[in-house]
DNA sequence: TTCGTAACTTGACGTAGATCAATGTTGTAT
DNA sequence: ATACAACATTGATCTACGTCAAGTTACGAA
């Protein structure tokens, strides 16, 4: 499979790291990057591979720094929920926990920069520029989980996969360097069962979703994986969202 | 109303606090407590009372030292979802943010620790203490959200009320000191609405899913508002619930 | 090229929970 | 006591989404 990733070596420093500025190490000096250079190493999964194993002990603390990872926890029964949408930067684990309680699985190909548990879990103690971020970063992974909330809660099928879909837009524009607006391109990185667990739906709705708004002209679809969105301010329309991507902080 | 709210002064010094050792506080020294004492005071809101208004300037940071509140967002349409509940030594707010994100409303009679905006986001930055404590309780709050994620995307209505109630018996026996168990009895401390909007579900579906859970035994309702529980693993096992309670950390 | 499998789509039908509409209950003000 | 309003329950009906069951499509292996 060809695949447009950026070449990252094993080797690279965290100065020439692609989420040096969005990650945990986001406020760190050169110094306490190279603390960091000596405790990490990256390490790259399959689609499908499951990176952590919810109530098993907790392997690794780490980032994603490229791809996209599912965090989610099932009932006894299989009832799956997707929890959390890991991107580029987003930082797995917590400081201090023994057991994990979500499945962390690859839905495409990633790569995790590792931290050395026992180490990390020193040097956030000592590195206040870490531990801030860490802060800032949770706040915000609470707002979305809370904006997630409203949407398994509250929002029809049609709106949780338009809202899903602004998500993705997003994400493409940021990768691309490409403005968000009419016209946008951008790939689904989810299988339907994944988006599914991640909306609180079936398969099967969530296809016949797509079918709807492919039907209404709100997408045009390529192919399962690719879509084009002739009128984004429809799209977020369809997603009866409050706030477009306004004011943070 | 006569209300067993303890008695709490408005001069009442942090060292005396109930919430001292759970809030924000907590890993506080006694000199850093005396900082926090200057920049505090005490307020009251009633039953229905609104705290902060989604989309508008926060106005506060602080604490809830008892009652109850909630925390929920609305669609534009009108559609409400829950999306948390602050219980005694919840933090309200978050430090440097100048717009509320959601609404903030008194479920109950609630006595709320106000702390100076400006003192306050001072005084977390010189504070690794207050720092470390809100980065251990966002984190929980951030568990809490994904829990409630599976229950909102996943949950039947039966098991949604089964895992509300073992929420408040949970906070009862807190309150009370008695341990979880059976003949437990606790308050209900939200309306039909309220736990509908908590819920993801309407009211008339709450009310349903009650009279079912009674008839069914695995309750008995005192009145609308009072609950007492026969058998507390019977009631874990309606909510479906993985982990009862088990290993936090 | 054909086969096999996983991912996806579509249709027919069933059902949990929403909606609409009374009715009952509780607490407070008069 | 009475009246009113907020809160709660219950019933009848509707519908969005789930379930079950065929098909397609895409794609890698032989």
């Amino acid at each position: 499979m060809p695949h447009l990733v950026p070449k990252i070596e094993a080797n690279m420093r965290c100065g020439d790291c692609p989420i040096r500025h969005r990650a945990i190490c986001a406020y760190c000096e050169p110094a306490e990057l190279d603390q960091l250079d000596d405790i990490k190493s990256y390490k790259t999964y399959q689609a499908g591979e499951t990176i952590v194993w919810a109530g098993e002990e907790m392997p690794l603390i780490g980032s994603v720094v490229y791809g996209v990872a599912t965090l989610s926890r099932s009932l006894p029964d299989g009832r799956r929920q997707m929890v959390g949408l890991l991107l580029p930067s987003d930082f797995i684990g917590r400081p201090g926990r023994k057991v994990a309680p979500y499945d962390v699985v690859a839905a495409n190909e990633v790569m995790v920069c590792h931290f050395r548990v026992d180490k990390f879990n020193n040097l956030i103690d000592e590195t206040p520029a870490l531990e801030r971020r860490l802060l800032d970063m949770t706040m915000d992974e609470l707002d979305s989980a809370r904006e997630w909330m409203l949407l398994l809660g509250r929002k029809t099928a049609r709106e949780k996969i338009a809202s899903m879909l602004v998500i993705f837009a997003r994400r493409g524009s940021e990768l691309s360097h490409e403005k968000l607006g009419d016209g946008l391109r951008f790939e689904v990185p989810l299988t339907r069962e994944a988006m599914a667990d991640y909306l609180g739906l079936t398969i099967e709705t969530v296809s016949r979703q797509f079918s709807a708004l492919k039907k209404s002209g709100v997408v045009i679809m390529e192919d399962a994986r690719h879509i084009r969105v002739p009128d984004y301010v429809r799209l977020l329309d369809e997603a009866s969202d409050d706030s477009d991507g306004g004011c943070i902080s």
